[in-house]
Order: C-alpha cells, then sequence, then structure tokens
DNA sequence: AATGAATGAGCCTTCATTCAT
DNA sequence: CATGAATGAAGGCTCATTCAT
C-alpha cells in the first residue's frame, strides 16, 4: 500500500512543472497564466505558491527539469574504449536525437534561452557537463588550447558541433540514421583536420 | 513640395518602429507596452493605432524592416567575377558582420522567430532572396539537387552555412577578420568536398 | 459654458481622493479596496492608475489634502493686534473646533499616522506652518530656547497644547464654547507660568 | 503532577500572542499573515485555530494581555499615606515609565485602538481600574462631581493627565526624572487649581 | 493535539484598445 | 491627424481558514 505511492507531494510539484512545460510551449511564456496552469494540474491558483515562489520560479525549475534530461541523454551509447572522433559522433547523434524526440522540451529552450529570464545566470556549457565526459571535454578543444581540434574559437567549434544538431533538430525534416551520419561528419569536417 | 511632404508621416511611422525595436529588444515582447512606446517615440497612445492596426502589427512592421535591413547586408562587397567559393565567405563574412553590426536587430529576430507571433509565416529561406543572387542560389545545393555543395539536407547546408555566422555573431567574443576567415572556411569544409 | 467645468480631470482626481478618505474610514485602510474606489467615485478601476501611482500614492494624496485643510483651519479668526496669550487660545479653539467638525479628517489622521504609511515622512510641526505665524512660533517655545512658555520639553508643551485639543475633539462629548474657554486655559495653565 | 501540566499548552498559546504582538508592531495587522505567526511561533498554520477561533481572536487575545500588564504597572511604588497629589504625581510617572519601557506594548495600542477592531468595545476608563484604587478614583474628578480637580469635563482631564504621559512616552526624546516631574507638575497645573 | 497541503475569494495592478474632443 | 482619459478583462499573488491524516 504504502510502496504505491511516490510522495503525493513530489507528484504534484511535478505534474505542475510538467504542465507549465506544456503551457509554455504551445502558448508562450506570458500566455501561460497561473490559473490555467492551477487548472490544467488539477490543482487549485493557491497551492503552486506552496511548490514555487513565483512563477518565474515554476519556469526556473521547468529549465531545470529539463536541462537534466537533456545532460542524461548526451552521454547514452558510448562505447568504452571509442576513439574521440568515435566518441564524438555518437554524441552528435545522441545530441540530435534528443532534440529530435523532444520538440516541446527543445522548443521551451529556445523561448527560455531567448527569454529575459537567464539574463543573469547564462548556462555555462562546462557546468552542464558531468565528470563521465570530463575527459572527452579535454580533447574537445582546439589544438592551442591542448585538444584535438581545429583553430578555432571554441564558441565557433561548439556552433559547428552541438549548435547545428540542435537547430536541424527543430526543421521538419527527419534525418534518417545515414543521413544523420553524413550530417555529423560534416560538422566533424567542420572541427577538425582528421 | 511634394518631395517635402513624406517626411512627417513617414517619420512618425519610422519613429514608431525604430523605439518598438528598441523597447522589444531592452524588455521582451510583453513589456514593451503600447503607452511606453507611445510615450518614447513622442505620439500620444491613440495614434499609434492610425499608423498601425494593433500591436501585433507594430512588431510585424518591425521584423518586416530588419529582414530588410539584413537582406541588404548580405549582398554587399561581391566582386564581379568572382568564383562560387569566393562569393560563399564573402558571403558568410557578411551575414557575420551584420549580425555582429545589429546586435539589436539580431536580438529582436531571435526574440520574434522564438515567438508565438510568427507560426503561421515562417521565413522561406527563399523568400529572403533578391533576383541578385539567383545564380549564386543555384549553385548554393547539394550536388543531388544540381548544386556544388555535399549531399546534405538543404536545412542542413544552411544551418553549418549562415545559421553559424549568425550564432557566433551574438557571443561575446569578436573574431578579428584572420578568425573570421577560418570560421568562414570551417563552413565551407562542413558544406563542400572541395 | 467654458466657465461651467472646473476642469473635469480635477474633479475625478478630488472625487477619488475623496472617496477614498471615506473608504478608509468606513472600512481601514486594508479593507478600502481599489475595486470599491473605483466604483464609489464613479470611476474605473483603471483610470485611477491615470492619476495615480498605486494606491498608497492616493492615500498620500488623500493626506496632503487634509493636512492642507487643517492648516488653513488654524489660522482662522486672529485678531490683528492680540497678545500672545490671546492668539494662543484662539488657535486652541480652532484646532478643536477642526478637528471636532472634521471627524472623518481626523479620524483619518489619526489612521495614516499610526499605520506603516508615514514611517519616512515624520509630519514635521515646523513644515506645517506657514509664514503668517512664523513669530507666534518663535515665542511658542520654552524660554530656556528664547520663547515664553514653561521650561519643558518642546514635544511635551505640544502635546499638552493641540495634542490635547485634537484628542478632546474626538470624544463623544461636545464642550460648549465656556467648557472650551476653559479647556484651552487648562491647556494655557500646563504650558505657561503667566 | 497537576502543576507541571500548565506548561506546555499555555507555552504555546502564550508563543501565539506574544508572537502576534511581535509581528502586529513590525508590520501592522494586515500584514502579520497567520502564516508567519504559525512559523514564528514554532506552530503549525492549523493548531493556532485550536487556541483562537480566529485571528481577530488572537489580536484580541494580544490587547487583554497588554491592557493587563499596563494596569499592573500604573499601581507601582504608590507610598500608603501619600496626599492625592503625590499619589497622582506618582501614577503619571508610572505611566510614562510604563509606556516608555514598553513601546512594543505601546504601539500596539495605539494600533489597535485606531483600527476598525475595537469599535464595538471602547475601553471605558472605569473598567481599566482595579478595586485598589477605587479611593483614588473617587478624588480624580472635578470639584463639581465630588473629586478634588478644576471643573473640566471628565475626558479633559484624562487627556491632560494620562494621555499627555503616553504622547510623550511614544517620542524619541527620554525625560530625565527631573524633565519627568516638571511635566507631571505642568499636567498636575492643568487639572487642578491647587 | 498537531500537521501542512489545499482552497478560493479577493487584492492591486497592467495594458491593448477605444473614442470624445 | 492627434490627444489622452477611460475602459475592463486579466494577471500574478496573498492569506484566512479547513481538513485528511
Amino acid at each position: 500500500m504504502a510502496l504505491q505511492k511516490t510522495t503525493p507531494t513530489k507528484d504534484k510539484r511535478e505534474a505542475i512543472i510538467e504542465t507549465m512545460l506544456d503551457l509554455v510551449v504551445e502558448r508562450g511564456f506570458h500566455d501561460a497564466p497561473m490559473s490555467l496552469l492551477a487548472k490544467r494540474a488539477g490543482a487549485s491558483a493557491g497551492v503552486i505558491y506552496h511548490y514555487f515562489a513565483s512563477k518565474d520560479e515554476v519556469i526556473h525549475a521547468v529549465y531545470l527539469h529539463v536541462k537534466s534530461l537533456k545532460l542524461q541523454s548526451m552521454l547514452e551509447n558510448q562505447l568504452p574504449n571509442s576513439s574521440f572522433k568515435q566518441a564524438y559522433l555518437q554524441m552528435y547523434v545522441n545530441a540530435y536525437n534528443f532534440y529530435r524526440t523532444h520538440l516541446r522540451e527543445t522548443r521551451f529552450l529556445d523561448l527560455y534561452e531567448n527569454s529575459t529570464f537567464c539574463d543573469a545566470n547564462p548556462p555555462t556549457p562546462a557546468a552542464d557537463l558531468q565528470p563521465d565526459i570530463a575527459e572527452f571535454m579535454k580533447s574537445f578543444r582546439p589544438k592551442s588550447e591542448g585538444g584535438v581540434l581545429k583553430n578555432l574559437p571554441l564558441p565557433a567549434i561548439y556552433e559547428f558541433a552541438f549548435g547545428t544538431a540542435r537547430q536541424l533538430a527543430k526543421k521538419d525534416l527527419v534525418l534518417d540514421s545515414s543521413e544523420l551520419k553524413n550530417v555529423a561528419l560534416a560538422s566533424w569536417a567542420a572541427i577538425s583536420d582528421d
């Protein structure tokens, strides 16, 4: 009996986050009223403020939730002894697939990062990363900084890499795995001499 | 006499557009009230509705204005008999420079394109372009479609091309012309086999 | 025609102030909702914010209004060449009468001065006074400070003087002019040796 | 055993009362939410309603608490065979000292008595007093009513007496014992011919 | 007794838009 | 063309109170 309930409190908190995600994606931040959030999440207008201090906090919580989901996806399917290039290509594919299969979340990220919400806390790329890929990140730099990539500014490298994966995933077309592999290789061609 | 006429009316219309651009960039769409727009544009709340049917229309007009500015910039400094690669690299540089020197406008584009405003009229790449570069565009395609580029999906090509120019221009770092050239070449490496 | 209208705008502003005075006195600051203020003042909820920045500002305006009324009353019926004592007694009577006939305003003052509203701007007695009575005020001090009154702390003098007039005016009983004169004399006995 | 019992329950009740006193003084009646009261009193939002029927009841209880404290103070330091004047002056000093050393409580009284809370039950002066001073009160009246004081309306007498003590105690200045004695004498001059 | 999540009415304020002048 | 007072629906948020546990 006791087992069955995953903490009713956590459930409500998550329902609110999940509902806000939907709402924001469907209608934008400013057309996502707390009243509607409440109704759709099956809560009263008041309780939300039991879990979150303000609308902004709810939105921030959605962001944290999405970011964590994303990070998790990025690290999937890595073979233990793969080369750096292999690891990179796999990660590119992961990124694309995550964005592709989480259009709601991706759309939210776009909205959030283009809003005035996160002007204070810019998502440091490094902060996004877990120890697991610390080693990967060491190589993921221009040669001039001890990495293995072309001597391009780091932001440029990021852009040719995961930036393009994200932009592409949002397009209407769906890449099959062969096309995706080509795109990943094109991205590799942009950032690496090998 | 007739010449002189254009001014007062056009000026006010333009003042409104320009002011809305500022406002939106500074504060976001939903913190850009018509009342403030009026005050800053030196107009009354009422007159704005003589020039535009609604707030949305003002914003749409800003978008058109910015898009036209951008297109103009893209075509600069093209030498008459340059190779396709040369033309491409120049255009990449143009794009970067436009975004770089029009951060306000670029920010507006980001906001606009990420808003629920233009969900109906997605900016078709082709629609952006003027006859001048019709010929350029013929080559700017995968070989499989009669162009000269890698066999990648067109949106992917766009993304590796101008998409990256735009993303990079928004970063804090400013590329000097040598770095920029390298980046343009990296982009070329992504999309072309040559 | 034009003569008849005392500026419709001023009228509405004043209607709002007057209505807020009523409301606050009847129900207290926190049971005087803007919605009710609007309804009773014959305005929409929105316009009030055309005239005042916030509820607090409305209340502040009421205070200024009341303070000005009060000052005016204090200076009435002063004979040109009366002695200081005569002037004082008249002023005491004026104060009593003002408070007595402006119970609404007096009640408002009590509420306002006991609220957290004016914690910042404590009504300096001196600031309340106009040049007219500058000379009177010179004498209205303890001898030790160049005045003609007992050597009591100034606030004590104020309290025995106008403080008591105000407190008394709020009581249920109404003093007739002979009783009032006695009270004024009692107050004089408290502050003066003559 | 029975003795020990009083503690836990009474303590919580008192903690609530004491905390509400603080809260109201710090923030006013309407910025003293039950939720905050609960937190600061170390109770849950719910239990408060086991001890009090409503927020208003809590506030009423605070008032009763403060009034009882005050009465106790008023009667201190009375010498057995002192004259009426001596007794009066001592009481004046007591009053001043109570208010002076209980600014929190005094502030609460001001707020309470100026609120819409107690419009029904105005604190009858007589009701404030205990048998101990019944005799004192017999003399504390105008001659015309069998007392020993000036023929002034009773409320006027009260006002010149303890009213001024209270007002003065709230001022920033602190009277030393000699100044305080002078003030008490000034008050005596206002109400007595002797 | 005690907890604290839940309710929901109501508050202050904003703002796109209209319209008499 | 221009003004700016006026509207009124909505929005975010608070808080006294209740009630299942």
